[in-house]
DNA sequence: TTAAGACCTATAGTAGCTAGAGGTTCAAGG
DNA sequence: CCTTGAACCTCTAGCTACTATAGGTCTTAA
């Protein structure tokens, strides 16, 4: 697949590209700066203008980060895109590669959550010398998920 | 809950230090810059020294990091934890929070898991052109949770 | 005394944008 | 044709939570 170049209107702003996309002109002119988008062609005063091809590529851009691709994952995919020899395989590798990664975060937030749990469950009221949360995250050992230690502060 | 300052070697280095929490110098130098941990008292050289009590409040903080708390809500519990009238409640609505938190992410990642399943068992081999993760990632159409639309990329 | 290794500060880099300052261009209305 | 205001431009700094580097100093054991 690549992305026709109708015979449209080939003078879209970067702040209509922006509204068919979802994305801000900021988050535009910075995929241009690291080289997702190609320059854009100017108007004579210096303004961005855009085809009916940059709104696919755009699209298409924005979709695979919603699926949590990295920038530099998209990057790959987009160069796949725009080589007709590629092969299939190659991009499903990609993918399946973020599936593994999703899923390794799914179950370290599942493990993070049981504890999250437990420690709010535990936590009976009274003062902070009491308080079971602060017992916990002084000590280790009340820890069941070894997942939750060298962490979760990744998952954001 | 505060931590006590042991009658013991009132002489640990940043390195000793980082070895016993897990953490790295740098890490340390840092926690102390933005305020985390107070500034450390010198040799007459100009090297840190620490003493048992940083040791607990550093783990409490590497601890509760583990456990995904932002470095504002960990700065928030130990504002806590070092006010002896800090009621539990107020710890208890923060870890609740996070426990949130966690939940809904675990939701949306999980959307994003079955997307990329069914994208990647849809994917049967060949060349680009009829690659269906292409098509997926090309077409909004396709997908069938609206969760993933407008944002999985803050999950990492 | 010397030499290795740990330490110091300051600065820049990471991801993926977002926000602001301060100035220019475009397009519609009069 | 002229004005006006919205949209655009570049450049720079900021966000989180560190990590890494450079270039220099201190400590400590042999």
């Amino acid at each position: 697949m690549s992305f026709p170049s109708y015979s449209s209107p080939q003078s879209i702003s970067i702040g209509h590209l922006a509204k068919r996309t979802g994305c801000k002109p900021e988050t535009i002119r910075y995929y241009e700066q690291i080289g997702l988008l190609g320059e854009a062609k100017r108007t004579e005063g210096g303004q961005r203008r855009y085809s009916e091809a940059t709104v696919q590529r755009l699209t298409f851009i924005r979709h695979a980060r919603d699926f949590g691709f990295s920038i530099e994952a998209v990057r790959e995919l987009l160069n796949m895109v725009d080589s007709p020899l590629t092969d299939c395989q190659q991009i499903d590798a990609i993918a399946k590669h973020h599936l593994r990664e999703v899923e390794s975060r799914i179950q370290r937030l599942e493990a993070l959550r049981e504890e999250l749990q437990r420690m709010v469950t535990q936590c009976s009221g009274g003062s902070v010398e009491s308080c079971r949360i602060i017992e916990v995250l002084s000590n280790h050992r009340l820890c069941q998920h070894q997942e939750v230690h060298g962490g979760a502060s990744d998952l954001r």
